[in-house]
DNA sequence: ATAATACCATGATATTTGTCAGCCCTAACT
DNA sequence: AGTTAGGGCTGACAAATATCATGGTATTAT
């Protein structure tokens, strides 16, 4: 059971939320615009809060309005592995939904988040009434399912030091830079960083000095600026 | 393009055609069925054909009828990595259609295999036309995808050992045993092997012969038998 | 049958990575 | 201000795994 902290009945517009949000719901019809609008909860995370969780069976789906999340699993030695990120106009939870399966991971707020909550029966009814609808969902299912196919072959076949290379190259495209000092925009633990890619944490922190004495990037605690990226696609073996 | 050493109208019926077939197709009504099976192109594959190539744009999937194939990509350093196999009733390429992107991964006829081609055409007419199709196309998607991030978690976690133990069960589960030998009926390499779990061959010699020598397996070339399963979960840690 | 081409096996060695132990720093309580 | 907890850092060591070299054995092609 997710915890709220507020519930504030339309606060968004569905019509006009996010990129990613216009392209998934684009093609629904202004009535179902509208039923979406008045039908979805809006309710709000802090950080550190967990807002769906793995083994679960969700009732519904969370359409991120800002803040930025991960999903998470636990392996069976007691380590975390970071599946993706979920920000601005994603959707999370619809995989176990659709599927009709448990929640394969838990949503963690990393940021305050602003959430809009929509109920099962709701996405079923667009899935049946709207077929573009459903093949935006398709398409986008579809996206994951390849983006997951490279993850597994970078992870299977690159060494710590080449995943580290292209993780920090991939969250930067993923989640642009900070106008002011230049670095990537999210502020990741070094335990984060390594159950990104799977690996110790001290083997992060190792590669991570190494990398920075090579002045390919630059740090401030948990901030991180890339300097060099070409050489990090070098280093990363990133053609992609 | 696809090599097709036949070209037979309609030798099989799509109505009743594999288990995993029907169940994605079973929502059909009788003049989808019919179209399908007018408009299904049945051809046979040898072993060692590639039937789609990673990189390319397909115009349709394969359904596969009978035989197996592997679902492979090149990694950055000439590795192979087998994503998946697909067997009777499983379809290929859709993943690629709908999300408009070049193939993702080749499809190797792993024996001789029987497999229908669907026209992009007509499976977007049924997705269009056929809301509960569409859904049991959206449930297949999602599954997969849950199957990615199990693989990834695993991948990205567990030691050498432990995935290949793991791959030893999953591959009997996914394949089943030869009904005379007792051996996991799918006859795969070593070199296989290491491209699924992301190892050097020499590891998985090594490993096997190993298991072998611990009465987990036995071994007759490239047959395997599962001797003592229950230590093969607990080496792999699989609890799932 | 014979040659050629995979594939399998094993040893020696190098490299990578994980693990354990300890210490420092900073932020946040009280 | 002192305490505490989480995170970051480093070194020493051990374990896992890759790599290289070499030879044997199947399987396939001619």
């Amino acid at each position: 059971m997710p915890q709220k902290t507020t519930h504030n009945p339309i606060p968004f517009d569905c019509a006009n939320c996010g990129k990613k949000h216009l392209s998934l719901f684009k093609d629904l019809n202004p009535e179902e615009i509208d039923e979406l609008n008045n039908v979805k909860a809006c309710t709000s995370f802090r950080k550190g809060q967990i807002i769906m969780s793995e083994g679960t069976r969700p009732n519904g789906v969370f359409c991120i309005h800002s803040g930025k999340a991960k999903l998470h699993r636990m392996g069976q030695n007691g380590k975390d592995q970071i599946i993706r990120f979920a920000v601005n106009g994603d959707l999370v939870g619809y995989r176990s939904l659709l599927s009709e399966e448990p929640l394969s991971a838990t949503v963690e707020a990393l940021e305050d988040i602003h959430a809009c909550y929509i109920p099962k029966q709701v996405l079923f009814g667009f899935l049946e009434k709207n077929p573009k609808f459903s093949l935006n969902i398709l398409r986008m299912a579809c996206h994951e399912l390849g983006e997951a196919g490279k993850l597994i072959t970078d992870i299977a076949q690159k060494s710590v030091r080449e995943r580290l290379a292209e993780v920090l190259l991939v969250l930067k495209s993923q989640f642009g830079v900070n106008e002011e000092t230049g670095a990537i925009d999210i502020a990741l633990t070094r335990e984060e960083i390594a159950n990104m890619i799977g690996t110790a944490t001290e083997s992060v922190i190792r590669l991570i000095s190494e990398f920075k004495g090579d002045g390919l990037i630059d740090v401030k605690g948990r901030h991180i600026t890339l300097l060099n990226e070409a050489e990090l696609v070098r280093v990363g073996k990133v053609f992609d």
